[in-house]
DNA sequence: CTTAATGCAAAATGTTTGCATGGCT
DNA sequence: AGCCATGCAAACATTTTGCATTAAG
């Protein structure tokens, strides 16, 4: 298996890097690679909750560490960009849709899409 | 091209169609209905903004009709339900998100993955 | 020695495209 | 006649699987 580390290291410099992206990266110390094996390993390590996958709204899955404190995410749906915020009023909100509608967020799971200051601004 | 009446129905009686759920509603009135045809117009339903396609965390892409009122969607992870929602609070929660993170939220876009009533109970 | 991980190729999915046909104006 | 939507099959892209080989404990 591969090691946790070397995954690490990608997704330390690659985050929310594809499927294709830490394949070529892990390419560069092991030229052999094949991709099933990828596939593979990053699936087992999404299963062992090292890694996380999540679907991308344009179509490809990224998987980032699982390290950090739980944290959301903010989706350009022009430019594509993930960023990495911390929804202070996430209990609250939490809250309210448990209370309203009988539903548990999952911290993780919460992205919300829209436009990045730049894609706004640039039109 | 395919009415917008006839996908109009199907998404009525079939929420958050997947391609495959639209494609075999299509086939009862026309068996010989081929799956590029059902994808051609899909594609071309959204850019006239008739319809609104969203990745499903499954995977699965999944239609709606831009008919309504913008809403929110949640999400359970483990069942795959679709729950349209009206959050009164997104004004706010937007306003924040675009003083703090210089981020636009997409009202139509956003959605939170979770787990439903019956599925967070029924663990 | 036994088990687990890998490469490779084929298969399985989901989606798109080229091209010829058929319908409609 | 000319245009547009369609069917069909092939092409693609992504992910999974079977199987034989190799690496590791």
């Amino acid at each position: 298996m591969m090691h946790r580390a070397t995954i690490a290291k990608i997704l330390e410099r690659v985050p929310h890097a594809r499927v294709e992206e830490i394949f070529h990266e892990l390419k560069k110390d092991n030229p052999l690679l094949s991709i099933a094996t990828v596939y593979r390993n990053l699936k087992t390590l999404q299963s062992q909750g090292i890694i996380f996958g999540f679907l991308h709204p344009d179509g490809s899955v990224r998987y980032e560490l699982k390290n950090d404190q739980p944290h959301q995410h903010l989706i350009c749906k022009d430019c594509g960009k993930v960023y990495e915020i911390k929804f202070a009023f996430l209990p609250q909100l939490a809250q309210r849709v448990r209370e309203r509608a009988g539903f548990q967020i999952h911290e993780e799971y919460m992205a919300i899409v829209g436009k990045c200051l730049e894609c706004v601004g640039g039109v």
